[in-house]
DNA sequence: ACGGCAAATTTGTTTAAACAAGTTTCGGCT
DNA sequence: AGCCGAAACTTGTTTAAACAAATTTGCCGT
């Protein structure tokens, strides 16, 4: 349950639409009988709308009113969201993961990985490779370097099981941001040696850093999907002048 | 130059994070003392750090600060941004755009047509079809559909230039909510005829739907791209529950 | 019937204030 | 010296109020 009162609101205005109770096309109410129906202050609505609006469920017109613009899109393929470890966008997919843990050692970052993932030079890192399955099949290669400094006592049983899981309830890290890119790239002699493939020969490739409460960068991630299980949704607003 | 004052310190801030005045890994002065710098209330400060924020410039501590986390990027291939026409992007990208247009013709949308764009069964738009150009070479091809209704007039010299431009500063719509889906599809006759695909045999595969300031959806489009002239950044948050 | 203007309604921006909650600092007490 | 707690400082949430700006409504007069 969310703690703040605009959060509430946002969900269950969000749970209203979903469920068409406020249908596509429609306007919401207007703020002043929200601010009612909801016993707040117009801040606190406009707070909760603001957040329906980055989601691309609304869209404020000035002088008129928030329009509903949420479509349900039909899920087929392995829908990126946000922070997640594998368990958990697995589950949000409806579909079975598994791991296998192909290398977990070790090592000092030089200038040349320095320059790749953003950490700084000479600090210790975990360096994982893990195969992932869904439903059974091996359809996605992960690289993940962790700060040992910061994430200490990794092993392999963890790493099979969820890294996240342990960072965040063992280690008591809070994981906050994370940084992101997405492009193809040619398939590598390693997704051919441990993936399922097929005839393709490119990838839907994400690399990212990801920063604690601390604003510490503790992580570089870079994973590997098979084109036809991979999509990434996202809302964007043209910028005025 | 922005008419809100929020938007104006957010520039300002945005500008002294990238030429280091305030360097990564630092705290961005208080809240408090951007108060008395701008000379403007609590609130109009923490929203254009809560905009930084949604860039991945910074990140909040609550009790500790605000820590910037921005690193620049070096920029290889080509970056999707927010809502842009092609000359928009190719500027941006520092290349030379180019286009030549394939078909240009209007067709009433079906029911399988319309499952697959959001428009509304019967309705008559636009199919525009289109080569785009980076520095000379073939490498991205454009597929977008508009409401005739909505977007009248289109002609081949127009689509050769800008429509974007054309229904902003001609038809007077202002465009304001694209929703977007990030896939990697195989490459499909038309790419092999008209593209420069090396030895590629998938495409970054970027489909949309576009909203007016009516919150009206007045076009669907699908800009399939070459791998490696493509990449997409993104800042994500942990949910917490 | 029509045009025009004022009023009402809507969202957008900004200020001010209060309290909550997390962190650091520092002084006083044992 | 070391521990404890209060004070100071930080960001997070909420309320209230005022004005600006865009749109719609409706009334009034011609």
């Amino acid at each position: 349950m969310p703690r703040a009162k605009y959060q509430s609101i946002y969900q269950d205005l969000k749970a209203k639409i979903e469920d068409s109770t406020y249908e596509s096309g429609e306007l919401l109410p207007s703020e002043n009988v929200l601010i009612t129906q909801y016993d707040c202050s117009r801040n606190t609505v406009r707070r909760a709308i603001a957040s329906l609006a980055e989601d691309g469920y609304v869209q404020s017109m000035h002088g008129i009113g928030v329009r509903v613009i949420y479509q349900p899109s039909a899920q087929t393929s392995f829908i990126m969201g946000g922070i997640e470890s594998f368990s958990e966008s697995a589950e949000r997919n409806n579909r079975k993961p598994g791991t296998r843990v192909l290398q977990l050692t070790t090592l000092t970052v030089d200038s040349r990985m320095s320059k790749r993932t953003g950490f700084p030079e000479g600090e210790e890192v975990w360096f994982l490779q893990r195969v992932r399955y869904l439903d059974g099949r091996p359809l996605i290669l992960d690289l993940n370097m962790f700060l040992t400094r910061l994430v200490p006592g990794l092993t392999p049983e963890i790493a099979e099981h969820s890294v996240y899981e342990y960072i965040e309830n063992v280690l008591g890290m809070t994981i906050v941001t994370a940084k992101r890119s997405y492009t193809v790239e040619r398939i590598t002699e390693l997704d051919e040696k441990w993936l399922d493939l097929g005839s393709y020969n490119c990838m839907a490739v994400i690399t990212g850093q990801v920063y604690n409460a601390d604003g510490i960068m503790f992580e570089y991630t870079q994973s590997r999907h098979r084109p036809d299980y991979f999509s990434f949704h996202d809302t964007a607003f043209r910028k005025k002048r």
